[in-house]
DNA sequence: GCCAACGTTGGC
DNA sequence: GCCAACGTTGGC
């Protein structure tokens, strides 16, 4: 299993309304980027991601899980783009502000630190576990 | 609201 | 295939 980060900025799509969606998900569209579009592709199902508000907030706020694996990006007619669907599992009782991740020594190679405008990124097991300890989860 | 960093586009 | 111009993202 991998783990990954999705970024939204709220006003656009919230960690809200990404629980209201429950258990059916629904697909991260809109992404625009070769290189996010490449790690969506690479995603299977059950892989975790942190999910992220960016301006409002800058802080990893819930964990999803992947529930439909790379398809054709319905905001887009252009069949390059495509995405997968993520379902909400657990809110981050502590959410973890971008200032903690820059603080911490052990997310200093983060891409969420060092390339700051990936909008899907990869997160390695060691970031995973840290992010979780920071943010007080427990089994994810 | 500004601007740095980055990605994309298109002329040559 | 290079690079200037432009557009977008996202932290500050």
């Amino acid at each position: 299993m991998n783990y990954w980060l999705f970024k939204s900025e709220p006003d656009t799509w919230s960690w809200d309304q990404q629980v209201a969606k429950g258990e059916i998900g629904e697909e991260w569209g809109g992404v625009r980027n070769y290189q996010a579009r490449n790690f969506m592709r690479s995603m299977e199902i059950g892989d975790r991601g942190f999910f992220y508000h960016s301006n409002i907030g800058k802080e990893v706020v819930g964990v999803v899980e992947v529930c439909a694996k790379a398809h054709p990006d319905s905001t887009s007619e252009d069949p390059r783009w495509e995405c997968v669907d993520i379902r909400a599992l657990a809110k981050v009782p502590v959410p973890v502000t971008l200032e903690m991740c820059k603080q911490d020594h052990r997310l200093s190679e983060m891409v969420l630190v060092t390339n700051s405008r990936l909008s899907v990124q990869p997160v390695t097991p060691a970031q995973w576990a840290v992010i979780c300890e920071l943010g007080g989860l427990e089994g994810y």
